[in-house]
DNA sequence: AATAATAACAACCGCCGAACT
DNA sequence: GAGTTCGGCGGTTGTTATTAT
């Protein structure tokens, strides 16, 4: 048996895999190879159809915003079953709804790292000198050419307009307890998707007992986007980069985080401008936000 | 302009379940 | 029923393109 075939395809082989679909149908892969046609597995001629050759797939077309919101909430309801994800985005496949989150979820993995401070790496110039003034927030118009931002100016005006209120003190709760506090709601069934993405919707907004540790916020308006709660999940790499800022003798000592009060006590509906789901809220703040992140405190300063 | 960092994309790998022998 | 093959899926890695420094 000649020897198998691996990375790029040529526009040959894409031929022939055309070819023997326009033939046969997209199947009887393996036969692709037993008859010489290609020396690819299988697997890989299918992986090639499905992917990139099959009609009607959006090749080279970035997410747009609907897409991207809706990604969002499909995740948030199905967790990573990216197959069943895109049978509802047409001309997506698995593969690119997967990649999509994975850059996305890189994104925000960087930011929140950033926002945090290092312990093993004490930052510079932060204890002698003069503290740091926040970055004066760019006057211009915000871009609103990205989904993300242009979704992130409703949501950080409704934040900062009705979040910020009544939460004066801010709970400090030992980390060991935090970390306890394991059992997040996320299995909770969340509201059936609407594909209705431009009307206004009211959603049920999950009730998270886990808050967030604080980051004081400001965001482009001017407005502090203070004591948000931010859900996320534990087992999401995330917030496990952020435990991994503190050894595990701090986790079972006596460590306290400085943490937003719930908000979603006494309260567990939102109005909101679009469903917010557990990953989606912070998902949804703008990509600059972190940039004026004051950062927190050292542990020691605690 | 050169280099580094990051994002986006393409493809492979391993696992699993269904179908077949 | 046991073993094998195939196809589908999700995770991961490698490559290329783009952006930042």
């Amino acid at each position: 048996m000649s020897e198998i075939k691996k990375g790029p395809w040529k526009e040959e082989e894409d031929q022939v895999l055309i070819k023997h679909v326009k033939k046969y149908g997209p199947r009887d892969w393996s036969s692709i190879r037993s008859k010489g046609l290609l020396q690819r597995t299988g697997k890989s001629c299918r992986l090639r159809w499905v992917n990139k050759l099959r009609p009607n797939l959006k090749n080279g077309v970035k997410f747009s915003a609907e897409e991207e919101r809706t990604v969002i909430e499909l995740q948030a309801q199905f967790g990573n079953k990216w197959a069943r994800i895109a049978t509802y985005m047409p001309g997506r496949t698995d593969n690119d709804v997967k990649n999509f989150w994975s850059s996305r979820q890189k994104r925000l993995a960087k930011i929140l790292r950033n926002s945090v401070p290092q312990p093993s790496k004490p930052q510079k110039n932060i204890s002698k000198e003069a503290p740091a003034l926040p970055k004066v927030p760019s006057l211009e118009e915000p871009k609103l050419n990205s989904s993300v931002e242009e979704r992130s100016l409703v949501v950080s005006q409704h934040c900062s307009s009705s979040y910020t209120n009544n939460f004066d003190t801010i709970n400090m709760v030992p980390l060991s307890e935090l970390v306890n506090s394991i059992s997040l709601p996320f299995d909770q069934e969340l509201p059936p998707l609407e594909f209705t993405p431009n009307e206004k919707r009211i959603c049920i907004w999950p009730q998270f007992p886990l808050p967030f540790p604080h980051i004081p916020v400001q965001t482009n308006f001017g407005q502090p986007l203070e004591h948000q709660e931010l859900p996320m999940k534990l087992e999401d790499n995330d917030l496990l980069d952020y435990f991994g800022q503190f050894s595990a003798s701090d986790i079972g000592g006596n460590v306290q985080v400085p943490l937003a009060p719930s908000c979603s006590s006494g309260q567990d509906q939102r109005e909101l401008e679009y469903p917010l789901t557990p990953d989606s809220f912070i998902d949804d703040f703008p990509l600059d936000m972190f940039d004026y992140i004051d950062p927190l405190q050292s542990p020691s300063g605690w």
